[in-house]
DNA sequence: CTTGACTCTAGACCTAGGTCCATGGTTTAG
DNA sequence: CTAAACCATGGACCTAGGTCTAGAGTCAAG
């Protein structure tokens, strides 16, 4: 038992399998995300295949809208042994999150169509109801 | 006819008015949505009250969503007298662009909400489908 | 053995939209 | 007259998430 996961991959080599530059690898490690790897005798990143799944959830939350801040602390409960509690309440704050931004931006489509629809779209510009209106406009 | 509005505001007090910070002022005049202003002998900027309107546009565009570019080219159209045609066609793109960006978001909801009702919120991390959905998910 | 691909580091650079700073001149209220 | 408040400039700094560069060492194929 406990057999230790290979090393086998150089930096290149996972950010290739993971869909990731080179330079993010690094980037992540820096910040925190990834653990410093073990090193070749001539100093090279070697990483177990494993590490190619914790950077794909990376990428997977960070298309979700986690910030890498948060995206960090999901992955510190994982590997501290965290409680589920705490990755739902996340997920609940980033879900509220983006249904805020969907509220705002559903105000700003409905005003933008009402300009829209006010312009005649033709003539010049003196008297564009589009410009008119966002000049004069209270806050 | 054709009388000089007079210039009476310095730039702190415009910024009061339209509600914006000075540098704000400086750094829209260097990005060129501000004229360059006249000067006093002393070199301090010198601005007439309709510059106020201006930088409301600004404020107003900003919120609804536009770049700076985008609000640059909005304000050329207008300072060169072009077509109402152009403005509505910068509306129309930036409502297609909300509408995508809300699509988007719609997407990630959908996929928080369902790993939100998958998690019990209960136990340790282990198993967490939250967790595990996105380090195993492809792409 | 050499060439090309790979890796290392530290630190600069990028977008967007500002904000802040140091240093020094100007204006105004008391 | 003097202190507070205002204004000028150029350039540094900020967030977020990387991306790129220079200069040097390493590794694999032919």
């Amino acid at each position: 038992m406990l057999e230790e996961t290979p090393k086998t991959l150089t930096i290149g080599r996972l950010a290739r399998q993971a869909a990731v530059g080179i330079d993010t690898v690094r980037f992540y490690e820096r910040r925190g995300l990834l653990p410093e790897p073990s090193r070749t005798a001539a100093g090279y990143r070697l990483y177990a295949d494993d590490i190619v799944a914790r950077l794909r959830f990376i990428r997977r939350a960070k298309s979700l809208g986690f910030s890498l801040d948060e995206i960090g602390n999901l992955l510190d409960l994982h590997d501290r042994g965290g409680q589920k509690s705490a990755v739902k309440q996340l997920t609940q704050r980033k879900l509220a999150q983006i249904n805020a931004k969907i509220a705002d931006l559903s105000k700003i489509r409905d005003v933008l169509r009402e300009l829209e629809s006010e312009c005649s779209g033709t003539g010049d510009i003196d008297g564009c109801p589009i410009i008119e209106t966002l000049a004069t406009e209270e806050d």
